[in-house]
DNA sequence: CTGTTAGCGCTTTCAT
DNA sequence: ATGAAAGCGCTAACAG
């Protein structure tokens, strides 16, 4: 007969000394206090159907008095399901990541599922992060771009749960896609202004590796039709209102001749555009201005910008039933999807 | 002598049929490989000082080879600290929660803590909600606002764990609280147009609880000067910028005469210069405009738009502190604090 | 410095 | 419809 000792309580006097971890009530105690023995309780709450109404009641009523919550770990450690989501951002202080995970949080909690949020641009090492977080066990993880370091890859394959990549487009994905083409993006940038008779144009620019690819999209286009940049201004990421104003600055310190600036992302443009307007200029007469990344925020706040815009919404949704979809054991439809882009013109460039 | 049936692989044969959520790598696994017990692997990674150099070596050694990463449900099942603090934010498409959200997540990282974000718009009930989160075993949390069910409040004292209520002020917290006073910015508005000579003055103002503590506080100031507001437009909330133009061409619409125009957060203030630029009245010049919310964003991209910036960083910031200090077993040095206000002026009102 | 034992709170499995 | 036993993976507590 094992006597438990340490089940009883340990030290009744002096037991407020401190905030007093009070021990909070367990599905034991629900089950002692309902008559019914824990695996009911379980039960009860989990699967009603399989109980019968008097014990239901039952259960439910003491639930409700004690203010039993039960403990997600536990039941995750036996069950193995967390019914957590992790999502790496880069930062969650940007309205294109905002919107996205806004979108995937709210389509997951319909499913009861709680997004875990990783910020990327915090940590050293991205695969430590991820390390960190896999710990937790999620049920499936959402990653902003397409590059990682191998022990990266690694691990998230060793975690057999489902992976969904956005972002960016790659033909060899982890596991799942959900992006669009920077480098058409560029292009797209390019083919407006060309096809608005400009020939001189400035460029203000960040140079992450996105940014960058959306760059040489841009330039390629320029190429084809035999143009060059009339002038470069190439910042450090990230893109922000302060350095769109001193990127103009700078073109227009350069003394060169331009009748359009094209920015790596909106914040960059809406710089632009004030700088401009300080000295006089009118958008889009005097100068016209194209951006990156905003459906509806920059557009709004701007008028005359004119942006190509990226549906964040459908990112962040598309990625939540993905990966829904493949927790549940369907194959999802595609792994791989482009959502594209839109220009959306507000005043003639 | 119990034989453990379920010990060995279920079946071999069709092992590979579907994703096959292959076991993964456990403490025991490393510990049989290095030779030797799991609780000395456990040691090795949480508390090397305690583990001989050689025996440190040989289990990182196979902790690498293995991709041992340790089940943290586990661990925090064991030790009831989850090392998770979670934050409850009405939303996230909101610039003023998000710099709270990235300061608070950044300190709490630096100790180990992640975060995990709860949104309470999309919930019905915040107490279903906070129950949800609960359940996950939190270390501490953070609200938003200091007005909750008192299921709510129920609940969190029962949970034991530290909570810091934000984004407004109480003589009364539950626990411990970062936030200011709704009224007294209210109050500074009115005390700044009024200074700037302004009498005749529209209001374009949302009506969720906060927003009303303000206009009291713009009122009341008002009264004191023994003014009423020329026009008043009163929408829903959310403040959004589409609602901010609408107002004001609700408030000329009215045939009253007005020289500024007082708005109950940015967004909305940003609308209505946008529509006044659109009308041809120059800002602050025809019509003085004064919002509330943004220390840096609303002032960058509208140089004209005066406003009362509050220091979010700061509340993310100390809340995260309070929260530390709490689990650490300190008392926290403050439980209440007012984080005050600025009036930001990038043109003369 | 290392190991053994027990058990965190829950749910799966098997029995009744 | 209900229950008993076992164990998810980890670490606190107590040896040695």
């Amino acid at each position: 007969m094992a006597k438990s000792p340490s089940r009883k309580p340990r030290a009744v006097k002096g037991a407020a000394a401190r905030p007093a971890a009070a021990k909070p009530v367990t599905i034991r105690d629900v089950a002692k206090v309902a008559g019914v023995s824990a695996i009911t309780v379980s039960r009860a709450l989990a699967r009603p159907e399989l109980v019968s109404p008097e014990t239901l009641e039952r259960v439910r009523a003491v639930v409700t008095r004690t203010g039993y919550v039960p403990n997600v770990l536990a039941g995750s450690l036996r069950t193995r399901r967390s019914r957590i989501i992790a999502a790496i951002f880069p930062q969650v202080s940007n309205t294109l990541f905002v919107e996205a995970i806004q979108a995937l949080t709210e389509r997951l909690r319909e499913e009861g599922y709680q997004v875990l949020l990783g910020l990327s641009s915090y940590e050293r090492r991205e695969d430590e992060l991820i390390a960190g977080i896999l710990g937790r066990q999620p049920d499936g993880i959402l990653l902003t771009g397409v590059s990682h370091a191998p022990e990266t890859r690694r691990r998230l394959i060793a975690a057999h749960i489902p992976v969904v990549e956005t972002w960016d487009l790659t033909p060899s994905p982890i596991d799942m896609l959900v992006g669009f083409s920077h480098e058409k993006v560029g292009a797209a940038m390019a083919r407006h202004l060309l096809a608005r008779g400009h020939r001189d144009i400035g460029l203000v620019w960040n140079n992450d590796a996105r940014a960058e690819l959306r760059r040489r999209g841009f330039l390629e286009v320029l190429a084809g039709s035999g143009i060059e940049p009339a002038a470069t201004c190439l910042g450090p990421a990230p893109a922000t209102f302060p350095r769109g104003r001193e990127g103009l600055a700078q073109l227009l310190r350069s003394g060169k001749r331009f009748t359009a600036v094209a920015c790596s992302s909106d914040p960059l443009a809406q710089g632009v555009i004030a700088e401009a307007q300080d000295r006089g200029l009118r958008i889009p007469a005097d100068l016209a201005v194209i951006g990156f990344g905003d459906l509806d925020f920059a557009a709004h706040t701007t008028p005359a910008l004119t942006t190509v815009g990226i549906d964040k919404v459908a990112i962040g949704r598309l990625a939540a039933e993905m990966l829904l979809a493949r927790i549940a054991g369907r194959e999802a439809g595609e792994r791989i999807v482009d959502v594209g882009f839109t220009v959306i013109e507000r005043a003639s460039t």
